[in-house]
DNA sequence: ATATCCGAGATTTTT
DNA sequence: TCTCGGATAT
C-alpha cells in the first residue's frame, strides 16, 4: 500500500484521496485533522497536480507554520502557497491596489492605529457620537465590513441608534483610510472580495490559477472569507474545507456559522466526510464533551468515539474562594512535578476572562512553578518598537498619517498639540495626507512661525531617511533610530524604563538583521523594507507562545483552540463567566459558550479538573457564585467530587434557596441570570468554614429608594433614567428584587436595568 | 510637556 | 478592583 495511506483509518484515507470536487472534512476535536490535509496535499502532488496550483489557507500564522513545515515533511522542495487569510489578501492586494484605490505601498493599521484614525476622523468632521465610545462605533463599522457591507452600502436600521452613528463615521472613516493609503486587518479581506467580485477578469484568472484550494478552521470564516473562497472555486471547485461547528467561537468576531453548516447546499455534490475518531482524549473526557455539546441544536451531528482507555474520571471540585481555588491548583500541580510525576509542561489552566487569571498566577508564583501566560501582541507593540516602525512605515508610505503623527514629536521637537490640530485641521480640509500638509506648514493659517519651521525640520528628516529605503532593513532602522534622535534620547534619560526601551530597540536591529539574512536567498538582493514591515504587521506574540518550555500553561479558551495538554484545569465553571452573562439572553450566544466549554474539556488528553468557588470577588465585589448550567448537562454523577482527602457529603446538585441575608444582588450594568433556568447551587461545606474562619460577611446593596416598586414597569413603558434619559422597555424578565427590564434609550441605546436598584422611573401614560 | 486626579467601564481578540 | 482615557494643574 501507498506509504502515505498507512496510518490511517478509513475516513482520513477517503478525505486524503479525494481529488477532484468540493469536500467538506467535519472534524471532530484531536481526530487528525492537520494529518489529513497535509497527506492530502502530498496526495495531490503525486497525482500530478503542480504546487503552484494549491492554495492552502489557515486563520493564524502558527497553523499556516505548522500546516508548512508538514507539507515540507511529506513533499520536500514542494512550494506549496500555504497562508493565512489575511497574508494572502495583503500579497493579492499588493498587486492589484490599483483596482481599489489604493497604493501598492499600503500601510495595514493594527487595531489600535485603525482606532486611532477613527477618533481623529471624528474628531474632525465633528460626527456626533452620541455617547458611544470610539470602540462601539469601531465595532460596528468591523461588523459591518465582516458582513461585506462597504461604506456607501451602508444603511443605518431605525432600531439602532448606533447604526446611525456608524453611518456617518464609516464612508468618513473609510475615505480617511485611502487617502492614508492604509487598510485595516478588516479591508485585507473586504478589498480582496470586492476585487473579486467586480473584476470577472481577475476572478476568473485566479480561480483558474489555484486550482485546489484548502481551507482550515472553516467554522470561523466570515461573510468577506466565505465570499473570498467561493471566487476562487466557481470555474474549479475544488473546494476542500476542514471544519467543526462544534469549535466555533468566534461568531462574535463575524464567524458565520452557517458558512459551514449550509455547505452542501453552497457546493453541490460535495462530498462529506466525518472524522469522528478521537486519538487525544480518555473515553471519561470525551463522554461528558459529547453530552455536553449534544445540547447545541445548530450543529451537524457526530459520533465521536475513542479507542483510549476509559482514564480518571473527570474531578469536579468547588472551592470556597478563588484564592482557595487557585492555591489547591498550584499545590496539585507542584505535588505531581515533585514526584516525577508529570511535568510542568503537562499542564495547561484555561479560563473564561483574562481578569481571572491573577489568583492562578499568584498562587503558582507562591508554589514556585514555572508558568507562561500566553497574551497576544507584545513584542510589536510595545510603544519603542511602534514609535521606530512608524519611522519606517512613514518612509514606506509617505501618506500614513498614523505614522507621521506617532513620530512627528517622538522624540520630542516641540511640536504639540496645537501645532498638530491646526495641521489636521488644513489636511482635512483638503483631503492631503499629513506629510503633505507639513510641507506647505508656512502657508497654514494659524500656524506660528516657530512652529512652521519646526514641522519643515521634520519634513527634511523624513526626506532624507527615505533616501536610503532601499538599503537592508537593518540599516534602514539603524538610520532611523540615530538620525532621529530616538536613540539619544533613551541613552541619556535616566528613567530605568528607558534603559529597557534602548534593549528592545537593539533587539529589534537584531530582529531585522535576521530578516535580511533570511530573505537573502529568497529574493534577489533581500527583500524590501515592505516586506519587513508587512511581516510586524501580520504576525503577533501568539505565534511565539513557546511549546518547548517546561512551563504550565495559562490561557483563555479561545487561546487554547487547537492545542491540547496531559491535564487540564478549567477555572470559573460558574454562572455569568461559563457562560458568561453577556451570553445568556441569546441562545445563539449561549450555543457559542458551550462550545467554548467544549473546546476547553477536549483539550485535555488525560486529566481534567472543572473547579468553581461558592464566592468570587470580581471588579470589588463579592458575589455568591452559582454553578454554571452547563454542568448540568455532563455526566456529573460519574465525576469525582473528592477533593484533597475531604469528602464533600453533600449532593452538590441539591436545591436550595438563598438565605434572604445573602441573597445575590446584581449590579444595574449586570445581566440578571434567566429566571426560567434551573437555579442550582452548590450546599458544600468549603475548607475555610470547616477550619473555623468566619462566615462570609453578606454585602449590602446599595439601598433602593425609589418611588417605585419593580412592578409599576410594564413592557413598552416609556422610562427616564437620570443618566440615560428617554427610554423604552423592550423586555422584563425575573420579579420582585431581581426584576429587570432591557431598556432601549434614545440616545444611550439599549441597557439592562435592575429595577429594584435603580433610579428609573415611568413618564406619563400607563402604570 | 509632564504629573495626577477622577470617573467610567470592564468577554473573548486568529489578523 | 484595576485600568485607561480625558481633563486639569504645574
Amino acid at each position: 500500500m501507498d506509504p502515505l495511506l498507512q496510518k490511517l483509518n478509513a475516513a482520513q484515507r477517503e478525505a486524503v484521496l479525494h481529488v477532484d470536487g468540493p469536500l467538506l472534512i467535519l472534524a471532530g476535536p484531536g481526530s487528525g485533522k492537520t494529518r489529513v490535509v497535509t497527506h492530502r496535499i502530498a496526495h495531490l502532488l503525486k497525482q500530478g497536480v503542480h504546487a503552484s496550483q494549491i492554495l492552502a489557507l489557515t486563520f493564524t500564522n502558527k497553523a499556516a507554520q505548522e500546516m508548512r513545515r508538514r507539507v515540507e515533511q511529506l513533499a520536500p522542495g514542494e512550494r506549496v502557497w500555504v497562508s493565512t487569510f489575511h497574508r494572502f489578501g495583503a500579497r493579492l492586494l499588493r498587486e492589484r491596489a490599483d483596482l481599489v484605490g489604493l497604493g501598492q505601498n499600503f500601510t495595514i493599521y493594527d487595531t489600535s492605529d485603525s482606532r486611532q484614525t477613527l477618533k481623529r476622523v471624528i474628531e474632525a468632521e465633528k460626527i456626533p457620537t452620541m455617547h458611544y465610545t470610539a470602540d462601539r462605533i469601531a465595532a460596528g463599522i468591523s461588523s459591518a465590513k465582516n458582513k461585506l457591507i462597504t461604506a456607501d452600502e451602508y444603511q443605518p436600521r431605525s432600531s439602532s441608534p448606533l447604526s446611525s452613528v456608524v453611518a456617518r463615521a464609516y464612508p468618513a472613516y473609510q475615505e480617511r483610510l485611502l487617502a492614508s493609503s492604509a487598510v485595516d486587518f478588516d479591508d485585507l479581506l473586504l478589498h480582496v472580495a470586492k476585487l473579486l467580485k467586480d473584476n470577472p477578469e481577475v476572478r476568473a484568472e485566479l480561480d483558474s490559477r489555484f486550482r485546489y484550494v484548502l481551507v482550515d478552521e472553516y467554522q470561523d470564516t466570515n461573510r468577506a472569507q466565505y465570499v473570498i473562497l467561493r471566487a476562487l472555486s466557481l470555474d474549479y471547485p475544488n473546494l476542500a474545507a476542514t471544519g467543526d461547528p462544534d469549535q466555533s467561537i468566534y461568531g462574535w468576531r463575524g464567524a458565520d456559522l452557517n458558512n459551514i453548516l449550509d455547505f452542501e447546499k453552497d457546493y453541490g455534490q460535495a462530498k462529506v466526510i466525518r472524522l469522528e475518531q478521537n486519538y487525544r482524549s480518555t473515553k471519561a473526557i470525551l463522554r461528558a464533551a459529547d453530552m455536553l455539546i449534544g445540547h447545541n441544536q445548530r450543529r451537524k451531528k457526530k459520533a465521536l468515539f475513542t479507542e483510549n482507555d476509559e482514564g480518571a474520571p473527570i474531578r469536579l471540585v468547588t472551592y470556597a474562594d478563588q484564592d482557595a481555588e487557585a492555591s489547591a491548583i498550584a499545590q496539585q500541580i507542584r505535588a505531581a512535578i515533585d514526584s516525577g510525576e508529570r511535568k510542568a509542561s503537562d499542564f495547561a489552566v484555561f479560563y473564561r476572562i483574562n481578569a481571572l487569571s491573577r489568583s492562578v498566577e499568584r498562587a503558582l508564583r507562591a508554589h514556585r512553578v514555572p508558568f507562561q501566560m500566553v497574551r497576544g501582541q507584545e513584542f510589536y507593540q510595545r510603544k519603542e518598537i511602534k514609535d521606530v516602525l512608524a519611522y519606517c512605515q512613514l518612509i514606506n508610505n509617505p501618506k500614513d498619517d498614523v505614522a507621521f503623527v506617532r513620530t512627528v514629536n517622538s522624540p520630542t521637537r516641540g511640536i504639540g498639540k496645537k501645532t498638530l490640530d491646526a495641521l489636521n485641521d488644513h489636511a482635512y480640509r483638503y483631503g492631503t495626507p499629513l506629510l503633505d500638509a507639513a510641507r506647505e506648514a508656512g502657508l497654514i493659517e494659524g500656524l506660528a512661525k516657530r512652529s512652521a519651521t519646526k514641522l519643515s525640520q521634520f519634513v527634511a528628516l523624513v526626506e532624507k531617511l527615505a533616501s536610503r529605503a532601499a538599503g537592508p532593513v537593518e540599516e534602514v532602522i539603524g538610520s532611523v533610530i540615530t538620525e532621529s534622535g530616538y536613540r539619544q534620547r533613551l541613552v541619556d534619560s535616566d528613567d530605568e524604563e528607558d534603559a529597557s526601551r534602548l534593549a528592545n530597540i537593539e533587539e529589534l536591529l537584531t530582529d531585522a538583521r535576521q530578516f535580511d539574512e533570511e530573505s537573502e536567498g529568497e529574493f534577489e538582493g533581500g527583500a524590501g523594507l515592505e516586506e519587513y514591515l508587512e511581516r510586524t504587521w501580520l504576525v503577533n506574540e501568539t505565534d511565539n507562545w513557546e511549546d518547548d518550555s517546561d512551563k504550565v500553561t495559562l490561557m483563555t479558551l479561545h487561546a487554547a483552540k487547537g492545542l491540547e495538554f496531559p491535564v487540564v484545569y478549567l477555572v470559573a465553571v460558574e454562572d455569568g463567566i461559563l457562560p458568561h452573562e453577556r451570553s445568556s439572553m441569546d441562545t445563539q450566544q449561549l450555543e457559542e459558550e458551550r462550545r467554548l466549554a467544549f473546546v476547553g474539556i477536549t483539550r485535555a488528553e488525560q486529566q481534567l479538573q472543572l473547579s468553581l468557588v461558592r464566592r468570587r470577588d470580581f471588579r470589588g465585589q463579592r458575589r455568591m457564585a452559582v454553578p454554571s448550567s452547563f454542568l448540568m448537562e455532563m455526566p456529573t454523577a460519574e465525576m469525582d467530587t473528592d477533593h484533597g482527602g475531604q469528602t464533600f457529603e453533600i449532593d452538590p446538585w441539591e436545591q436550595f434557596e438563598l438565605p434572604p441575608e445573602e441573597e445575590v444582588w446584581t449590579d444595574p450594568n449586570a445581566a440578571e441570570p434567566e429566571e426560567s433556568k434551573p437555579s442550582i447551587s452548590a450546599a458544600i461545606t468549603t475548607a475555610a468554614e470547616l477550619s473555623g474562619e468566619a462566615a462570609p460577611k453578606p454585602s449590602h446593596p446599595p439601598q433602593p429608594h425609589t418611588r417605585f416598586s419593580p412592578d409599576d414597569f410594564s413592557l413598552d413603558m416609556t422610562v427616564r433614567h437620570p443618566e440615560y434619559g428617554l427610554g423604552k422597555i423592550k423586555s422584563l424578565s425575573g420579579a420582585g428584587k431581581r426584576r429587570a427590564a432591557t431598556v432601549e434609550f434614545a440616545l444611550a441605546g439599549e441597557r439592562r436595568i435592575v429595577l429594584a436598584h435603580s433610579p428609573l422611573e415611568p413618564v406619563g401614560n400607563k402604570g
